[in-house]
DNA sequence: AGTTGTCAAGCTAGT
DNA sequence: ACTAGCTTGACAACT
């Protein structure tokens, strides 16, 4: 009897809906009081640790953590010293992640553009991305725990835009170089786009499947998954590639509720020739993330 | 107790 | 002109 080994990790991104809590727990800028943040740090924290021991109890050994995670984390607002503060908690996450080798991730948001034409947008950017190191940082992971973005807006250029990006790029810090990892979009910036980029910077490219369904240069799956992968190196970790797929009479480009059995399979067979590590971006999030477990253990050993 | 509108931040495409 | 959607809820402020 052969046992097979499954290599993929996969994971879900942020939020359990099976545990009865939060890792992004947050308030109100109006109402923000250095106390109010401890208990909401705090609150968040645990509810990260429970959030990785369901994880680990299930099987799955990737995660997004929220950027929600230390609230106004890149705010003027806030001056506390959260690292600090929370030194043991952090830590002792941290500790865990690496014990039982889960490979995390985060994805700063819609309003981190570091092409953007705004240059305080850029400042914002930089700040948001900063904060997001803190956070891998402050858990002692290693370069493989990324951070993933979007090349950004077009502004009705887009080749001004990437030209942009790429200046951007070159002026961070070498702490933000080695975590950034840019995403292939569903109507901007398609992964020829990422590609090109990363040949004049260097920087990984992380494949969002669906994505590439939306918007392509003809690639093929198979062909795109290679591609992508190359563009990571040994210290960036196995590559980290995104999964979801089009919900149904909604518009293009929206999540699914559950996973699509059928096109993950697709998924499955299309990919089977490579490393990678798999975020399920679906909205049941772990629901489909074991789901998919299952049909992944199912297809190595058919 | 349950419901609703709003939240730090931006961009794009569809309506 | 407006807004859903993005990784999308959570929570404060109302009934």
């Amino acid at each position: 009897m052969v046992i097979f080994i499954i290599n993929m990790k996969i994971g879900y991104p942020c939020l359990n809906r099976t545990l009865n809590c939060t890792t992004g727990s947050t308030f109100r800028l109006k109402n923000y009081s250095e106390a109010e943040l401890i208990k909401k740090i705090s609150s968040n924290l645990i509810c990260l640790e429970k959030t990785l021991e369901f994880n680990l109890e299930n099987g799955l050994f990737f995660f997004r953590i929220s950027s929600d995670l230390i609230p106004f984390g890149s705010h003027p607002v806030m001056k506390f010293n959260w690292q600090e503060y929370f030194k043991a908690e952090l830590t002792s996450i941290g500790r865990f992640i690496k014990k039982n080798q889960m490979r995390i991730s985060m994805h700063p948001d819609q309003f981190t553009l570091i092409n953007a034409v705004n240059k305080k947008i850029v400042r914002n950017s930089v700040r948001e991305l900063e904060y997001h190191c803190q956070i891998l940082d402050s858990l002692d992971l290693d370069k493989s725990a990324k951070m993933q973005i979007h090349i950004g807006g077009v502004y009705g250029d887009k080749k001004a835009s990437k030209e942009r990006f790429i200046k951007n790029y070159s002026r961070l810090s070498l702490n933000i170089k080695n975590r950034l990892v840019i995403e292939n979009d569903d109507k901007s910036y398609s992964l020829e786009d990422c590609i090109e980029i990363h040949d004049k910077t260097g920087i990984p490219v992380l494949f969002d499947f669906f994505h590439h369904e939306c918007l392509n240069n003809g690639d093929v799956p198979k062909k795109a998954l290679e591609t992508a992968g190359k563009t990571w190196r040994k210290k960036d970790g196995i590559p980290m590639v995104d999964y979801s797929s089009q919900k149904k009479d909604s518009r293009k480009g929206s999540h699914a509720e559950s996973l699509d059995k059928k096109h993950f399979v697709k998924f499955l067979t299309q990919s089977s020739d490579f490393d990678l590590d798999l975020m399920l971006e679906i909205k049941d999030k772990e629901k489909s993330a074991l789901k998919a477990l299952k049909l992944a253990k199912e297809k190595r050993r058919a």
